[in-house]
DNA sequence: AATATATACGACAATATTAGTCGTATATAT
DNA sequence: ATATATACGACTAATATTGTCGTATATATT
């Protein structure tokens, strides 16, 4: 409960090796994912995605791979963990709203406020705070 | 991700029917699953063990049931989670040690910060402030 | 005393989610 | 040409969650 996915863990574990090397240096998932034995696949998909959503940029080709972008550092958390995960609310009827028992639910409102905490927290952090 | 799962779900839904009554009614599990629309079985399991943990009183035989100790509302969320579900972490090493890659890990220490933020949170979130 | 009802609780089955693998295509440096 | 790396969908495996069942115990009611 409240734990983030293997996906999550490792995209920040890559995004922290990332911000480490210089400007424009490529690292690839092969390396990413020997340094700190993680399965090479799943983290490829993983930063595939990260790449499709601009916060990374991907080089294909030998001596390819990924490099971190001058503002993907201040990109927020909630939008990090959204792009991996999909939605992040505590239960599914933050979002969507075709619950039976909306009408008898007597937590959505309490519960949406804690939402709103925990995603405003979020949205202040950015992946600089967490891979620096 | 981030998700509280049907059991915490079920005994919200289920702390905030008790808040509702006059001190000192009990309601059964049963009464409580019908309204609801949730699975019986599970949501009596759920509050056997709130019961263990003398966040609600619960009597036996017919006309038994559970219902709300006093000072049921000044317990925090990590607590009433933790009894639920166990640890309330972002990562498993927040709590257990045994990693192989606690060494290599790069983000153990930022996601920690972001774990004590969550529970600070709940720590200082009452049942009250979820029920009432 | 017998019965009906409710909690207590472990074992089990069903389901959903997450994690990981594989095959194939594409780009590109050498 | 070849080797290497990203791109991506399909698939399988592993794990966690959710739900069910059987049995025991307590107790109010008759």
């Amino acid at each position: 409960m409240l734990k983030i996915t293997r996906k999550v863990e490792y995209a920040l574990i890559a995004m922290g090796h990332l911000q480490q090397k210089e400007a424009g240096q490529l690292v690839s998932a092969k390396e990413i994912a020997e340094q700190y034995g993680i399965p090479q696949e799943l983290l490829a998909k993983t930063l595939q995605k990260l790449a499709r959503e601009k916060i990374i940029q991907a080089v294909k080709g030998p001596a390819g791979g990924y490099r971190i972008r001058k503002d993907s550092n201040t990109i927020n958390m909630t939008r990090f963990f959204e792009i991996l995960e999909g939605p992040v609310g505590l239960m599914d009827c933050y979002f969507d709203t075709d619950c039976i028992q909306l009408n008898t639910c007597n937590i959505r409102t309490p519960i949406n406020r804690i939402n709103d905490s925990i995603r405003s927290m979020l949205d202040q952090m950015t992946l600089a705070d967490i891979t620096n």
